[in-house]
DNA sequence: ATAACTTAGTTTATATTATAAACTTATTTA
DNA sequence: TAAATAAGTTTATAATATAAACTAAGTTAT
């Protein structure tokens, strides 16, 4: 096997990989939760939810909270055993 | 201060931090031996071996091997120092 | 001796990504 | 009722990673 195993390229962003953090440590957490923590722009955060959604690393849910709509995101076990195995590839490379 | 400290681009990228890592452990690397090591194309290595010099995280000599020219790498204190701060910044994302 | 192949790269082109800007729709407040 | 805010989405742009094509010189086989 080689010295570095390959990255998952979907963990392997700055606020992809925030989300997922905040994520693994929670039941569930709503769109501006997620923004306000990473301190990403709204636009940004949605593009990467959405990836995330479609890897099934995490689900969305939309509803409503009182009259505004709600997107609630919680992580799944695939994305938890994603993650997992991300911090077990990097520390291939980041502890020697 | 925020949750999510910046990861620095410069180190946030496959090869570009497999590289440094091989360094880190080194007194000095020549290209060769760094494609081996990190499985990468002679392409991307060239690349991303010219941003981290350009950064001064690392320094390139250029001399021959017997007749073959020969690309010598060696990380600076710089860049000690950035992919060390890197790693703890990365600690706060991936160890809650 | 020269054609074919290898070494050790660099340069250029392309595909993917991340990010920001602009926009939408509805709600609340002045 | 006009302006501001909330909670997003969509689209455009800039940055990145990567691969493909190329260069230049050396080596090997014929």
């Amino acid at each position: 096997m080689s010295d570095f195993q390959k990255l998952d390229p979907l963990l392997h962003s700055q606020l992809r990989l925030a989300i997922m953090s905040l994520l693994i440590g929670l039941d569930s957490a709503d769109f501006t939760f997620l923004k306000e923590k990473t301190e990403s722009t709204s636009g940004n955060l949605s593009v990467q939810l959405d990836k995330l959604e479609k890897a099934s690393y995490i689900t969305i849910e939309k509803s409503f909270r009182g009259k505004r709509p709600l997107t609630t995101c919680s992580i799944t076990k695939l994305g938890i055993n994603a993650f997992e195995n991300y911090v077990k590839v990097l520390k291939g490379y980041i502890s020697k």
